[in-house]
RNA sequence: GCCGAGGUAGCUUAAUAGAAGAGCAGCGGUUUUGUAAACCGCAGGUUGGAGGUGCAAGUCCUCUCCUCGGCUCCA
């Protein structure tokens, strides 16, 4: 048995249940998805709703719906495939406009339809044989949605109705399990509780502050990416927060983003643009000499902070903000070094992601949408060379066919979040409409002035979306060098608070961070404080230790792992930052 | 932006339209603690905001802001 066929079956039932529960609904479309299925539909306004809304169903109405699906699965009804002509077609769909619509799109001279009970569908199939063949226990509604019809905001909006579905009732508990424990690994509630970043209401929506445990983080990660960088032959830049509309104009970001830019702010009599990215200034830093072939490749690099205007409903956390960090950098080079530079990023973006523990990810390419700049055959030598340095490291990717953007192709790494959602943080582009519209130059060897390649790239793409996936990939519990607070020291009475201290800035001397805890409060609290905040090390230290020169050492997942010497301790440590577990 | 669901103290939450209450955190004491929550006390609220209906609003209505699940979008 097919899981798809019976996902897709559910689909049709659920639209069953749908029409005799609330006639004179119209329909959309209904697929299997992965996990389960969906069906669109568009109700009569006058149908009396348990969320007492208008337009569309709420969760409210879910139990209703599973109820009446149940009573149709049990009824054993059979799925018979027709295949009509589509003028008979428009005849038994006359009422059913989204049906019409697709009749009218569909090739051919017939079409198909599969009835169960007294539903009809159209459809291509394939089905089950019979209701009878599903199981009561392996499915379950699981959310509503407004979805526009074919996805096109354009386009009247439809109810959705998501549900679940599996072989085995063991699958579909396993699948709900998984849910609530990924809800456990969420940036949000994980950046509230070991306070690693704030979003405040009246801050702003969309603008993230780092908290001092979240900013320790970030630092490191920037210094980390700093000194990398600076030894790959990469120059630092700064630029400004705004810059005149002027210089967006000619960008062409004014004209194709404007939708998503912040409204310029009037200064004397000139008119001033929140960035909404660092390329223009990288550019005018390139142009404010002369170059020779002899500099390029030549790669600027900044942490840049931009500024984008994303619509109120699709804010998540630190992951879609509209004010964020970017690990930005360009890259001017001649066409022969186009493609050691494309294959230099990929290794080391992937290098990067492995050294904060993300194993998982999916490649994108990118080509040539159907509006772009530059030229054919610079679009295609440009694809080529990202796809023949993909094929060079052997990497498994997916090409995304005319999702480039406007001005090149490029190569997107996309890691997971913990409910499996995709976001990208690498991300490898050309650009064939800077150097065009800044007419950037270098002088060739024969003294030619000649157009060179330009490439943008990001490796972590933003700070804000990394950091938070970080945040729910450990869930919470950073590796060592990592961790906002790596040790906690708890002396066991009063007596001993001079020995944590001694203890304290013998670590910190040694480049560790270090928490004294030495508040009115039991051992085992302070312990269970240090569990829930995941600290790494929590060391406790009595009258043993301090005879000894020791510390007492709880390792966080471990447990207490005994009493060493001081020295050795430290020793084991330095050890975790150098292999950066 | 659109379709739904929400917003009560720093956090988690209780309260048929009829006296806004608790636990944790915080603060003050007592206790000097040996591996996941010592004890006593104090303080903490314009129930997101504005307007409306009612004798009476956390609770009902309208608007608005923010958050959440999706859709569209994401240079």
């Amino acid at each position: 048995m097919n899981i798809n066929n019976i996902r897709h079956s559910l689909a049709h039932i659920m639209a069953a249940a749908v029409k005799e529960l609330y006639p004179g609904v119209k329909f959309g479309v209904g697929p299997a998805i992965e996990n389960g299925f969906y069906y669109d539909f568009a109700l009569p306004s006058e149908v009396p709703l348990v969320s007492g809304t208008k337009k569309g169903l709420s969760l409210a109405d879910l139990p209703k719906i599973e109820k009446k699906m149940k009573e149709l699965i049990k009824k054993d009804l059979k799925f018979v495939k027709k295949e009509i002509s589509k003028k008979e077609a428009k005849k038994i769909f006359k009422d059913q406009l989204y049906k019409l619509e697709l009749i009218k799109k569909l090739p051919g001279k017939t079409v198909t339809t599969y009835q169960n009970g007294e539903f009809v569908d159209l459809c291509r199939g394939p089905h089950i044989k019979s209701t009878g063949e599903i199981n009561l226990q392996t499915f379950k509604l699981t959310k509503t949605a407004g979805a526009y019809w074919k996805g096109d905001e354009k386009n009247p909006m439809l109810t959705r109705i998501y549900g679940v579905a599996f072989e085995t009732r063991q699958e579909l508990e396993k699948y709900l399990k998984t849910q609530i424990e990924a809800e456990k690994r969420d940036h949000r509630k994980l950046g509230q509780r070991l306070e690693l970043f704030l979003l405040d209401e009246e801050i702003g929506a969309g603008l993230p502050v780092w908290l001092p445990k979240g900013a320790v983080i970030r630092k490191i990660i920037e210094d980390e990416l700093y000194q990398k960088l600076s030894s790959q032959g990469y120059q630092w830049l700064y630029t400004p927060h705004i810059g005149n509309l002027n210089l967006w104009k000619k960008s062409g970001h004014w004209d194709f983003y404007k939708e998503n830019l912040y409204s310029p702010i009037k200064i004397d009599e000139e008119q001033y643009l929140l960035k909404p990215m660092n390329c223009p200034f990288h550019v005018k830093v390139y142009n404010s000499k002369i170059r020779s072939y002899k500099n390029l490749p030549i790669k600027f690099a900044e942490l840049g902070t931009v500024y984008r205007y994303e619509k109120s409903g699709v804010l998540h956390g630190l992951t879609r903000v509209r004010g964020f960090t970017q690990d930005d950098a360009h890259i001017i080079c001649t066409s022969e070094q186009m493609a050691k530079e494309v294959e230099e990023l990929v290794r080391y973006g992937l290098n990067m992601l492995k050294d904060f523990g993300f194993k998982e990810y999916n490649i994108y390419l990118s080509t040539r949408p159907e509006k772009y700049a530059g030229t054919l055959k610079g679009w295609e030598k440009a694809t080529k060379t990202l796809k023949y340095v993909l094929g060079k490291l052997k990497l498994k990717y997916k090409i995304d066919a005319g999702g480039g953007v406007f001005y090149g192709p490029k190569i997107d790494i996309k890691i997971k979040d913990s409910l499996g959602r995709e976001w990208q943080c690498t991300t490898i582009q050309f650009d064939f409409n800077l150097p065009d519209r800044f007419e950037m130059k270098y002088i060739d060897k024969k003294g030619k002035k000649q157009k060179p390649y330009m490439i943008h790239r990001a490796l972590l793409g933003s700070l804000e979306r990394f950091f938070g996936v970080l945040i729910e990939h450990y869930i919470g519990a950073f590796p060592f060098w990592l961790a906002p607070e790596q040790i906690w020291i708890i002396p066991v009475g009063s007596g001993h608070k001079k020995y944590a201290k001694q203890t304290s800035s013998q670590l910190a001397k040694n480049g560790f961070r270090c928490e004294i805890k030495d508040e009115n409060e039991t051992v085992s609290k302070k312990i269970r404080e240090g569990e829930l905040q995941k600290i790494p090390y929590i060391l406790v230290v009595g009258d043993k230790e301090m005879a000894k020169k020791s510390v007492r050492v709880r390792e966080r997942g471990k447990g207490d792992i005994g009493m060493m010497k001081l020295e050795r301790f430290i020793d084991k440590i330095k050890k975790e930052i150098e292999e950066k577990k």
